[in-house]
DNA sequence: ATCAAAATGGAATTTATATTCCAAATGCGG
DNA sequence: CCGCATTTGGAATATAAATTCCATTTTGAT
């Protein structure tokens, strides 16, 4: 197929020639698997079948554990790496693993790239947001948990008023939620800063906040964050990781792991979380 | 589990014990990781805010290649593992690698599951908007045309000033525009239209005016956009369809079809082309 | 039934990795 | 500015894992 020698068997004794390209993916090392099974011997075969049952085990196990559970010896696990065209369990080991983190493209090698076309065309710096965009979504469903998604909604439906604090990054973010709730009916309060407005006095008990912010953190998000909390407002945050400052307050937290291209983020991710929040309680709250 | 010592802390010196049991769960880790944090000292903190953003990266790397990936020591992992409660990075890692494979369903398995919640419940509605997101994305590569973008971006270039026009459901790009522009220190004006300013007397003939609307077109904005022509600013439209009302005005027009669920759309498509469009103004600005 | 070839199990060895240790650097209160 | 406690970087060590080797067993052909 892709075995370009010009004479495969000149050589007599190549017969038994079982040297190999090691497979250069997860799906051509399965696609080899799947040809080759059968000619394996016992054992080997045995533990074929138990990595085709459990291919999710291969990245994070030892040799002595893939053998136990696939009750074979673990020099078996050798001869059958070395049958599939690897030099050893740990070259076939490093496929796999690359394998699960190719979901989240290679940060570095990724803003090296940019750097060096850095003078590149626009349609080419399009397509790296694009990526970037489109691994984020995927990223985002694993990311936000459910339940707290839930919370956030129950919370902000009850609330009497909705207060949406976040700036210079975020402020897309919570500019587009104050858009949503408006277009729903919902009383909603898109705090812009702008008159350095004193929050205590603002938000009552019976209210919530949506506070948005990312790395590096916009004090005056903090700030009022912590000021609505002590007026016993709930919080939702909308934030990057559970390391945020907003942690600190008991907030209901939404994390977003945003990719960034050089030091921008798309935001699709942020704005696919802010505006299925938005509807939630808007429906939510229509149901009441 | 396996650690039964009966008294764990009869010393009374309990003030500076940091003897901790080692949580049980990626969640309970978290959680300790975020009321925790700020008490580390720097390059734990930094190390700790590497795996909040990285934590697929734990069940598949050793020591070495997260310090490296953190930019810290490996003995400054050993210490953060240590401070969690863990007795090493071991301890800690077997804790990740047990839930990795949850992790391992892909994308679309997991977006069925989602649906499968039926469309009440916000984590489904989480999901469409990312699908939809996602063939936004997909589409914007499209139907954006690169000579069109080329030129945006040397008509933006070449200008004094950058006014960015846009409100409602357009003004998160807008915004989101002008924090690109400020930090990159193009000079750039976000018209809020707060005060209904004046656009004749502000938009000067060598500026440059960047107008986002989609269907149904704000009046304001086609208004702002018709008046700054007027003064011979160029004019850049972020549209949805050719027959925009800002396509009389000779603008350069950039064209995204955003899919919506419901009465929403995500942004994604248009937020990706602004931040693109953004990032390519300042970095030709640089050059000249 | 007998031999040769192939396969297997388990121990020995090598290599990689986690962990500990300590000297140097840093930050902090007096 | 000085001394003390904390933190840090990097090398040294201990531990665990991968890999190889070889004696033993199994298989299959004659």
């Amino acid at each position: 197929m892709n075995d370009a020698s010009p004479d495969p068997d000149k050589d007599p004794n190549l017969a038994s020639a079982e040297i190999l390209a090691p497979p250069q993916s997860i799906d051509a090392f399965f696609a080899r698997l799947g040809s080759t099974a059968d000619r394996l011997p016992k054992r080997l075969k045995q533990f074929a079948n138990y990595i085709a049952a459990n291919p999710d085990k291969v990245a994070v196990s030892t040799v002595a554990e893939l053998a136990e559970g696939a009750d074979v010896q673990p020099s078996a696990v050798m001869r059958f790496c070395q049958e599939m065209g690897f030099s050893g369990f740990s070259q076939m080991q490093k496929l796999f693993r690359s394998d699960y983190s190719q979901k989240w493209p290679d940060y570095a090698t990724r803003l090296a790239k940019l750097r060096e076309h850095g003078t590149e065309s626009p349609s080419a710096l399009l397509a790296e947001f694009v990526e970037v965009g489109r691994a984020s979504l995927e990223n985002l469903l694993t990311t936000v948990d459910p339940i707290a998604l839930q919370q956030a909604v129950d919370v902000l439906a009850r609330a009497e008023t909705i207060h949406m604090i976040g700036f210079r990054r975020a402020f897309p973010v919570t500019s587009y939620l104050a858009y949503a709730f408006e277009k729903m009916d919902v009383p909603a309060v898109l705090h812009s800063g702008i008159a350095n407005i004193n929050m205590e006095h603002l938000i009552r008990p019976n209210d919530a906040v949506i506070a948005v912010t990312f790395a590096p953190y916009t004090e005056m998000t903090i700030d009022m964050a912590t000021k609505a909390r002590a007026s016993g407002a709930d919080i939702v945050a909308i934030t990057d990781v559970v390391t945020s400052p907003l942690a600190r307050l008991k907030a209901i937290q939404l994390l977003v792991s945003e990719l960034d291209v050089g030091a921008f983020r798309a935001l699709s991710a942020s704005l696919s979380l802010a505006i299925a929040l938005a509807v939630s309680v808007g429906a939510q709250r229509n149901r009441m």
